[in-house]
Formats: C-alpha cells, structure tokens, sequence
RNA sequence: GCCCCCAUCGUCUAGCGGUCCAGGACGCCGCCCUUUCAAGGCGGUAGCACGGGUUCGAACCCCGUUGGGGGCACCA
C-alpha cells in the first residue's frame, strides 16, 4: 500500500479532492448518495458475532444507499494486536459475504487503511489542535485530581476537573522542570451536546457532563477517542454505525469534530447509529469469553454464509411483517438504518439452526455437495478431491440429504455409513431397534429377501424388503423397517432406506445386516 | 455514586393514535403426510412491565415508578 504525504495541509487538499458533501442529519433513502460507512476492528483474537453483525449492517447500509463501504483496521494497540487475527478478521469478513470497497488488500484514495501506518497523521493534526487552542496540555496526575475532588466534598469518579485549562507558561515551565511530560486534552464545549441517533433518535448530554477527554498521551501516543474520529474524518465517513458501548463516547466525538472542523480536517460530524447489544443467556452483553460469541465455532459446524448473514440480519433488523428469509442482496436492497430496533437482542442458537438449515435446503444440489466435501474430508470419510466412486455416491445421496441437514457438519453423521466398510451403530440406536427376538426377526427375513435378489435397485429393494417383512412378517412399516435401518446405517436417523441400500451395495448391506443379527442379545 | 440507553408472546420481531379482543418467525404441543428421523402442510399455546396523564380514542404521545443493560482510563 502507498504512503503518501501526511501533513495536515496535504490532508485537506486530499479532502478536498476526494471528499464528498456531508450531510445533515436526515433519513435515508435509496436516492441518496455519497454515504460511506466504516468497519474498524482491532485485531485482537476471535471474530465475536456482535463484530460481524455490525460489520454487516454498515456494509448493508453502504449498498442500500448506493455508498461506500470501508474497511479500516484500528492496530494501535501492539501488545494486543497480532497478525494472525488481523488475517482471520479479513477471512471471515470475506466469508460472510462482505466485500469491501476501500480497505486493506484493496486499497483506495484514503489509504492507509491500518493505524499502525497512520502515526504522522495523528501527530500533526494533534499539533494542529494544541496551536488554534482547542487541546491544552496537561499535568495533572490521576492521583492529584483525586486529591482535588475529595477535597471539594465531590465523587472522585467524577473523573478529571478541568483544571489544567488556562495554565501560564511559568506553571507549565515548572511542571517540566520536576520532570512532568503533559497529556494533551481536548477543550469541552461549554454547551449541551446532541445528536439525532439513527436508531434512537435525539439523545442530549448535559454541558460540563464531559470532562476534557485525553487526546494524546504523555508518551506521545495518539489514544483511540481521538485517533478513530480523526480517521472517519480523513477518510470522509458520513454514516457511523457502532455498538451500543461506545454510545456514552459519542459528546466527546462530537466536540473533537467540531475542532476537527474548526482547524480545516474535518467538515462537520458524520450521523450516528447505536446498535444495539447482542445478549447471551441472560441479558448480558455475550462476553468475549462465552463460546457462543465466537463466529467460528458457527463456521467450523458447517453453517452457511447465506444463513449466518440472514440470522444475523434478524438481530435487530427484520426485512418484512412476515418474513424473516432473505439474500444478502434482498437484504441490501431494503436495509433501513432508522428501522434497527433498538432493543438488545439475544442470539437463539435454535433459531439460528432453523434459518440456516432452510438456506441450505434452498441450495442447488452441486453447490450444497460441494460444501459438503470438505466436511466429509476433513472427518476421513471422503478423499480430497473425493475419488469417481465417492462422487458417484455423493451425487446421489445428495438431494436426499439435504433437507434432512441443519449444518453442513451434518453430513459426517448422515451420509458416513455409505463411505466405510463397516458401520459402527450408535449404541442408543442399537437399544432401540435392535433389541428383542422380534428385530432379529426381521433382520434374518432381510437377508433372505436381499440374498438372491436378481435387481439391485432401489425398486426392487423396496418391494422385496415390503413383501418380506411386511406382507412376509406382518410387521408395521416403523417395526419393519427401524432395524434394517439402524443395522444399515448405524443411526435411527438417514437417508431414505432403499436409495441407501442401494448405493451401499449388496455385500456390504448384507455383511451389516448379518452383523447386526449376530450383535442381538438374546 | 454519576451519566446514558432499553422495555410487545420463553426468544427475535411487526406495530409508527382508531383497520389490534396485537401479526410473523424460532421453540413447544397436537393432527395430516409417511419406510424411521427429518422436511412439508394444517391447527394450537403464549405477550403490550406498572401508575398517572394527553386524547372522542393509546401497544403506539408525555411524565413518573419499577426492572434490565451499558459507560464513566494516559484500553480499543
């Protein structure tokens, strides 16, 4: 990626050519352009499904408006930060459907698209903000404002008191003199700030409730309040829509706008949208830790992108009175940011199994196998690539398998039996088909009707197995066929009977059935 | 403690003053179909937190209460 000139001066030019029209705070519609929305992670472990929900709806809300989605990733935290996530981010991002315009790997006019690239940037425009007076330096210690609040019969947490402010040269002098490096603050307006939320509409902070936020550490290095703000300015971000945790920051982001405007950076604040959290058991925001956060753990089972996306979509957001199954490009064409409900929502795993598995259901049948593929590979079951034979079976079963599918990782459970030479019967399964006298009735009455069979087809299976253990034994269809079933294929649950038997082949169905027969206790 | 956000079935939501004795989906429970299990079809279960206003009329507007959540760093 290109570096280019940083100076402040450069910016605005850059701005100025690359810059569109801001808007004032309006609804939306699809004849609006000129929206560019933002993404922007920091790369610090696992992709949490809160992530990727708001990462799809600013992507959502760039496309229905005909904007820009961009792509920014916020590494300025090296102790946390790690290339491995940073790549991991981007992959998922990817995988779930979410091309960005501007960003890393593809570039664009506002580069660079990491923080880590960007230092010059922040240190000029912090420069910028000390000289026309809207930063200050200063000293004070966490432990001294502490010391001031008590004193004053106030609550500490109240935070820092504005002291610094109007300090003279001599009293700066002399705190350099014992050694103090200053922080450099951002000068609160003293009036309310508002703003009309995306989601929520007017929301006011008292004046004064805010105390002047640092913007640049002692140290030198540029802190996130400052350096994210400044970043949706350079790169002309109109549309910020982000978690719900970062409403309470929104006043001082609008007061550095205002610098940011004042001293040429900026041209005003973009629109906010808050979006709500997505909750865990209980109603707590779903922690880092909880396993269910991790989008992963969803990808490794086998959920699809369409499904994952579409249940994400839910959270929060619904496509129609009486709909909730939909495309990525449904979704697009009618996300409205002002009609994100507001309330926390709780991610329903069982939900999200019931929309992923009718996506893959809507799948045409080479695509749904050729997901399958891998799951089946990676479990041994299937060669990688698969050999003619196993895709001569798999083609086969394929359609029969995929409405009986939630996840892809489904498949291994499935379709196994017909990828090994012998079965291994889930015991549970065992106990209920192939318990008593009667199941080794069948079982015996089976092999007899497949033994000389002159047509291998699903057909003759059929009527063979009907005229044998039904007509033959009188059995109900469940009695009959439940332990040829389980002895087949070692579940109570596959593919339909006579098209498995069928694509098992005769010795092999028959070496299960004598097996079974033989495992019968009594 | 201070500030902020939120409040419709168990869960996600529709509802933006009358067409709502509140609609859809997941779950759950029946029934149908059926070679098991699913899928599919049909039906059922269950909700406007509470109290005041405003209004001819309130799930929808206002205030309060209660409850839940979040934020208060030289972390992002």
């Amino acid at each position: 990626m290109q570096h280019r000139g940083s100076g402040v001066a450069d910016q605005r030019r850059l701005r100025g050519r690359y810059r569109l029209h801001r808007r004032r705070p309006a609804m939306t519609s699809p004849s609006t352009t000129g929206v560019r929305t933002r993404f922007c992670p920091s790369p610090t472990g696992m992709v949490h499904v809160g992530l990727l929900r708001t990462a799809l709806f600013n992507w959502a809300h760039a496309r229905h408006t005909g904007g820009t989605f961009v792509f920014r990733i916020e590494d300025t935290d090296a102790s946390r930060d790690s290339e491995e996530s940073y790549r991991h981010l981007l992959d998922s991002l990817r995988w779930l459907g979410l091309e960005w315009d501007e960003g890393p790997e593809v570039g664009g006019p506002h580069g660079p698209y990491r923080q880590s690239e960007r230092h010059e940037v922040y240190r000029e425009v912090a420069q910028a903000l000390l000289a026309a007076g809207h930063a200050y330096e200063s000293f004070s210690t966490n432990e001294e404002v502490e010391a001031r609040r008590l004193a004053a019969g106030q609550d500490p947490k109240l935070g820092y008191d504005n002291a610094d402010r109007f300090l003279t040269d001599e009293q700066k002098a002399a705190f350099r003199a014992e050694g103090r490096e200053p922080v450099l603050r951002l000068r609160m307006p003293d009036e309310d700030l508002t703003w009309t939320d995306l989601v929520r509409g007017e929301i006011r902070f008292a004046a004064g409730s805010v105390p002047d936020f640092v913007v640049v550490r002692a140290n030198g290095v540029p802190l996130y309040p400052f350096v994210n703000p400044v970043d949706d300015a350079l790169m002309g971000i109109t549309d910020v829509l982000r978690g719900e945790d970062l409403l309470p920051s929104t006043p001082r982001q609008l007061a550095l706008y205002a610098a940011l405007t004042d001293i040429g950076v900026a041209s005003g604040a973009p629109r906010f949208g808050h979006l709500p959290y997505v909750t865990g058991e209980g109603n707590k925001k779903l922690s880092k830790r909880d396993p269910q956060s991790n989008v992963d753990v969803y990808r490794e089972r086998g959920f699809v992108p369409e499904g994952f996306a579409n249940y994400l979509a839910l959270l929060g957001w619904s496509i129609a009175e009486d709909r909730d199954v939909f495309s990525m490009a449904e979704m697009a064409e009618a996300f409205d940011v002002t009609r994100v409900s507001a309330n926390p929502a709780r991610f329903d795993l069982r939900k999200a199994e019931a929309i992923n598995a009718t996506h893959l259901r809507a799948l045409p049948v080479e695509d749904f196998t050729e997901r399958v593929v891998p799951f089946l590979a990676r479990a041994g079951l299937v060669a990688d690539p698969p050999t003619a034979e196993q895709r001569r079976v798999l083609g086969a079963i394929a359609p029969l398998a995929q409405e009986r599918m939630i996840v892809l990782s489904d498949a291994v459970g499935l379709l196994g039996f017909l990828f090994v030479e012998d079965v291994e019967v889930d015991p549970a399964a065992a106990a209920k088909q192939l318990a008593g006298p009667e199941a080794a009735e069948v079982l015996d009455a089976a092999q007899t009707a497949l033994r000389e069979l002159p047509d291998w087809t699903t057909a003759a299976i059929e009527t063979a197995l009907k005229e044998a253990l039904v007509e033959g034994l009188g059995r109900k269809p469940r009695q009959a066929f439940g332990p040829v079933r389980v002895a087949v294929s070692g579940r109570t649950v596959s593919p339909p009977l006579y098209e498995s038997i069928e694509l098992l082949g005769r010795e092999r169905t028959l070496a299960r059935l004598a097996a079974a027969r033989v495992a019968v206790p009594g």
